[in-house]
DNA sequence: ACTCTAGGAGAACGATGGTTCTCCGCGCAA
DNA sequence: TTGCGCGGAGAACCATCGTTCTCCTAGAGT
């Protein structure tokens, strides 16, 4: 009758994944989570031994997600150039999701960011693997100057996440990838 | 010996700003409030009927300071172009302030978005007061499309901002004015 | 001097939060 | 069958929070 260890596992992630963002991580209480995973409090804290921890498993979690949706979309195409844009097209599918929030990592520095030196370094982690894929994709384009291009590449797709979050429209991601376009035409070698 | 109501409620407003800007406004109880302004809580209440007034009038104050800090440092400026950049040389400023956390609306949103449809009208209406301002410098600089260039510029200050705050460093005001410079020849017309 | 009232300090109140504990039932080893 | 131990439901506990209340002091008007 015991459920195992793994789906609880599981089960009070979503629910977590789903709350956490939604809400914010101050706002909800072990109870709602107890409630919307069906997992006892029991149990629940044999599993994560403390808030602290279960938010750090949803900030994990979310990392991993983002990056492999990410990688899809980037895989998808197969130019340099086409590549890099793919991460805005990403952010569209994204934004579009019924449920976009902005950034899990951005809004939980918000929060924590000066009281959990925990939540910052996840975020400052989570950030930089995505300046490094970044990198990679410049490099991969044939950039003069890869890191550089990376980061103009972030401001826009970090912007990008931001605004379409307060403004509740998926259109930022449009307007991040005619920059983006403008940026890759005044920095990428002519083909 | 009672302290007048202006001294009393800008004391208020300069804890208020303080205490919500750095730890995030659902960390700070109206009793750190009340030690950080010496307005008693009996005052406190009289002056702001609750918290969310309170966090409302915070938002207020710092839109108003924000559009005069970025008003002066382009009015400091008199070539069109200049006043553009001038954008990011205020960014630049405000990242290097030792306090520096974000920008308070998108931490705030992040916080209340989903719960207080006051505090996400208030990010809004900061952010497109922000707009119409970029707006305005762009159609000033002879933009074609002024409201395209003022939207790539947003989300390159807007980037900027979420990065400065999590990796702690001013840098990204530096490349967020790179990649303007890079948009701006590309998008207006060559004097 | 005698009210009268505004304001200060802080207790009080009811709600909620994170975390732990109690009590109970159930499946399994001997 | 008899213990035994894991897990569930939820009460219990202690802290904190937003808000209000009590009590008291001190100054202003008469």
């Amino acid at each position: 009758m015991a459920m195992d260890t793994d789906t609880a596992q599981r089960q009070v992630l979503d629910a977590a994944d789903g709350l956490f963002y939604e809400r914010g991580v101050q706002a909800v209480g072990m109870d709602a989570i107890r409630t919307a995973s069906g997992v006892s409090l029991k149990r629940l804290y044999q599993l994560f031994p403390s808030k602290d921890a279960l938010i750090e498993a949803y900030l994990d979690r979310r990392d991993a997600l983002w990056k492999s949706m990410l990688a899809d979309h980037v895989d998808a195409a197969t130019d340099p150039r086409e590549r890099i844009l793919a991460v805005f097209d990403f952010l569209d599918d994204w934004f579009r999701q019924r449920d976009f929030r902005g950034c899990a990592f951005i809004n939980s520095f918000g929060e924590l960011g000066t009281v959990s030196p925990r939540v910052a370094e996840l975020a400052m982690q989570h950030k930089e693997g995505f300046r490094q894929a970044l990198t990679e994709l410049s490099k991969a384009a044939g950039a003069a100057d890869p890191e550089r291009l990376a980061d103009h590449l972030i401001l826009l797709s970090e912007g990008a996440i931001t605004r379409s979050a307060i403004s509740g429209s998926p259109d930022p991601a449009l307007r991040a990838r005619e920059a983006a376009v403008l940026l890759l035409d005044a920095t990428l070698p002519r083909d």
